[in-house]
DNA sequence: TCCATAATTCATGAATAATTGAATTATAAG
DNA sequence: CTTATAATTCAATTATTCATGAATTATGGA
């Protein structure tokens, strides 16, 4: 990921509506969420949602795919994942302090095959 | 971490200049850099990045100490994890599909002392 | 075809953020 | 005390973003 895709991404997240939206596409994976539910979940107009939604698509972090009358909006979390690397990958690059102490919090919540605590 | 708090952390840090800025300070840590030293390295005059450093100061993702005429600022490296936490926090809820392979990339570059590979 | 639903695009105004010259504050040296 | 350096604050302008009513496009059913 490119700087200016982190700016991108990050620019899109920090916006009240947009980050509501995020986390709760995420929440619904992988079934996605219809425009207009999303709008009405969220509370803000249609059109409003809209532009939100395309801002979110422009920085990578949804995909959208219709379906009938609805457009179907998910989470795309591979890029999302490559964000939060690209944050991460300054402060890995020579010290620990804090990829292992993120590590140590994020390791309870999600065990992995190939790592386990002793 | 608060959802108001992560918007303003990544509002600051959706900003090229500030961006710039903050990963610059992750890999000075622990020494910090002057405010006039940054407004040089990053290239912009020193009453604009005085501004910018103000909404990182006031995101919680720098801290700031005067020395004799300059003043140094420096990561906040226990609020920038407290960030990506926040951000991770939804999918580590019941699923694994973001924080696996994260931690798996993130494991390799920082060792810690309670997690091993089997 | 005609109508209803779902979503987006357009146009406009309001609010917010960014930039920068000038002035101000804080510190240290002569 | 005066001067120089470092940083911030102020003020004014410019640029960007956000919100939303109205219009437009796409789809499916009667």
């Amino acid at each position: 990921m490119e700087t200016n895709d982190a700016l991108d991404a990050l620019s899109a997240l920090s916006q009240e509506t947009r980050l509501a939206v995020f986390r709760l596409l995420v929440r619904r994976e992988p079934d996605g969420v219809a425009a207009g539910d999303l709008a009405k979940a969220i509370g803000v107009p249609a059109n409003s949602m809209s532009v939100h939604l395309g801002v979110l698509s422009h920085a990578g972090l949804v995909t959208s795919e219709r379906r009938s009358r609805s457009v179907i909006y998910r989470a795309d979390l591979s890029r999302f994942r490559e964000l939060m690397l690209f944050m991460l990958k300054d402060c890995c690059n020579g010290r620990a302090e804090i990829c292992a102490p993120l590590i140590a919090d994020l390791t309870p919540c999600c065990p992995t095959e190939d790592v386990v605590h002793v």
